[in-house]
DNA sequence: TTGTATGCAAATGGTTTGCACCTAT
DNA sequence: ATAGGTGCAAACCATTTGCATACAA
């Protein structure tokens, strides 16, 4: 379990914190957000200022232990996903599970709303790059 | 012209502020959040609140005007887009610039980045819906 | 020991809202 | 005239940060 976690934490230090707030991501079911996972720590009376879960969640996030999942009421949403390989998240609006889909830019998405009964109501999907143009720009200096 | 603002705004009253807002989205190059637009107006001595602004933009993307593009630094991005159909964004992080790409959910996208000669080094994509599980249990209710 | 993590509270920054005033219709 | 729009300032909320203290190494 400890070497999970040091991996998780990427050669930081393992306080009671950091491994209490591992652990309660990975009972979440499925997307959730900063104030949620506290509240998860809380519930089970486990001490963790909100802060710290900011922080451990920035540092599990930046070793790809979870990542981020789009947002729900202005809040960033994360997921621990096992999956290796680049993919995207289905969040249920409903319940916040979450399923993985492979990358619509490496192949076809359609048909995996059939594949994993998920029903698509809505997505919000933003690609970032460099144009054409600042391409060349960047290229010529 | 009036006739395409009385659209944008979808049957409210059209005022200066409306009218003035409508003409600086059209003179942004790509992508712009809100302060940015308000900044726009500012250096045209244009005497608009910010919160006019955020109610134009809320308006405007009701009616289909404009649509969110991504984020960046924390604030919502917004693009007007003659496009009608369903479609994406790529936004240069560099200039902002807005290319239109169509919805990965209904064909491929692979050969986007060659065609309009955007160079894409990130993306961020959520999909929102319901489960299999919460759709049963909806539809049983 | 010692540098990193924590906790609290204060600061930040985008966005929203309350309210009195203004104006398109 | 009057419902809807505007401006300002205050309120909100997620997230970040400063700083003194606690603790893993």
């Amino acid at each position: 379990v400890t070497d999970e976690l040091r991996g998780a934490y990427s050669a930081s230090r393992l306080t009671r914190q950091r491994r209490e707030i591992a652990a309660a991501v990975t009972r979440m079911p499925g997307a959730f957000s900063a104030a949620q996972l506290a509240a998860e720590l809380h519930g089970n009376g486990v001490a963790a200022g909100l802060a710290t879960v900011y922080r451990a969640l920035t540092s599990l996030e930046a070793s790809g232990w979870i990542e981020k999942a789009g947002q729900r009421e202005g809040a960033a949403l994360f997921t621990h996903c096992a999956v290796e390989h680049h993919h995207h998240h289905l969040v249920c609006t409903t319940c916040g599970r979450v399923e993985h889909a492979p990358c619509p830019l490496e192949g076809v998405l359609a048909g995996v709303a059939e594949s994993t009964g998920f029903v698509i109501t809505g997505h919000d999907v933003a690609l970032y790059g460099t144009c054409a143009a600042c391409g060349a720009r960047e290229g010529a200096q």
